[in-house]
DNA sequence: AGGCCATACTTACCGCGGGTAAGTTCTGCG
DNA sequence: CGCAGAACTTACCCGCGGTAAGTATGGCCT
């Protein structure tokens, strides 16, 4: 698969990986690259899909298995995220700050894979306790663009626990989260 | 100015500026640009520092001017980071998503850039308030971050007035700063 | 079995953009 | 008047994304 190889010299060179280290890290030359995966920009996309998939399977494996929703839940969110992207530290640096023209739309792809998921979780849950869902979406996008920063701050010096930093996060968030119509 | 020059082909071309357009705008050739103001990274750093002094600056006539800090402010700040951001557009984009691979450093210095004083402040104000201060710097890039990418979703489509986004980014966060340790 | 077509790959190339080396004009000063 | 040096321009190199044209491989029909 070119996208492991991909990932491979991405995880070796950072964001100098030129579609040609890929193509012969997969093996082949640049053409058949470029035949199976289309453009450099599409090889973001697929990647960044891939890695938003990554991050909603660990999510998903920490929130999804109680059925309820509450602080440790939000915390474990953070941590399962801070911890899977710590584990693909260059992938997640080349597919936000990645190169290109085409990035806004990539970046908003790739947190729109995750944010969707977590608005539709905060429309039901707050749906039903009866709050306001006008903010979800925004809600979502803003902990999503939360974790971004704070994981590239996070990877690029500070080594504080992802525990500890998950913990701070979700005790930032929480209590807005939880603060319902009764004001 | 080199820079302005920058800006204003930016604001035209958006991310297709190159280095080439800059000059021919700045009324000068190649090199001197290069001469002037180092390498295309450095053009993109000296753009995010001008763009983040104009945020803090923003900012400082929101949250300076009262020496309280309550949600209000909060919802003031957020609504003059989205609008001096909104009115940048083409440079925001350039600034956090541009070309280069010395991007993760930029971005992070941006980010840092407002992330600081926001910490001081935050710490300030724990302090006067008695309250636990380790949160204050990465609640800072949180708070930093979330702008980052909702403001990057609400450029992209969504024309809700920038106040009430504001308003919905304020609630989220604003309990989660105002719990102290008397938790 | 032998020739033919398609598919899939490679080599070779183009264009563009960042970066720079070498040449050229302009200025002030002896 | 001539010279030194700074500042700028022209002309170039290199690397990378993208592509066109050439080349081998494998099946299929006669």
């Amino acid at each position: 698969m070119v996208l492991d190889a991909a990932e491979r010299v991405i995880a070796r060179d950072g964001n100098g990986a030129s579609l040609e280290s890929i193509a012969v890290e997969a093996g082949v030359t640049k053409p058949v690259v470029y035949a199976r995966v289309g453009s450099r920009a599409e090889l973001s996309n697929a990647l960044a899909a891939r890695l938003a998939e990554r991050l909603i399977a660990a999510a998903g494996a920490e929130v999804g298995s109680t059925s309820r929703f509450d602080r440790i839940t939000l915390a474990a969110f953070f941590r399962s995220s801070l911890e899977t992207i710590g584990a693909h530290r260059e992938l997640f640096l080349y597919v936000t700050r990645g190169a290109s023209d085409d990035t806004p739309e990539r970046t908003l792809y790739l947190a729109g894979r995750s944010a969707g998921p977590l608005a539709d979780l905060l429309t039901r849950w707050r749906t039903r306790r009866g709050d306001d869902v006008a903010v979800a979406v925004p809600w979502a996008y803003a902990i999503i663009g939360m974790l971004n920063l704070v994981s590239l701050w996070w990877i690029d010096e500070h080594d504080r626990p992802a525990d500890v930093l998950a913990d701070q996060l979700a005790e930032l968030v929480w209590s807005g989260l939880a603060a319902g119509s009764h004001r």
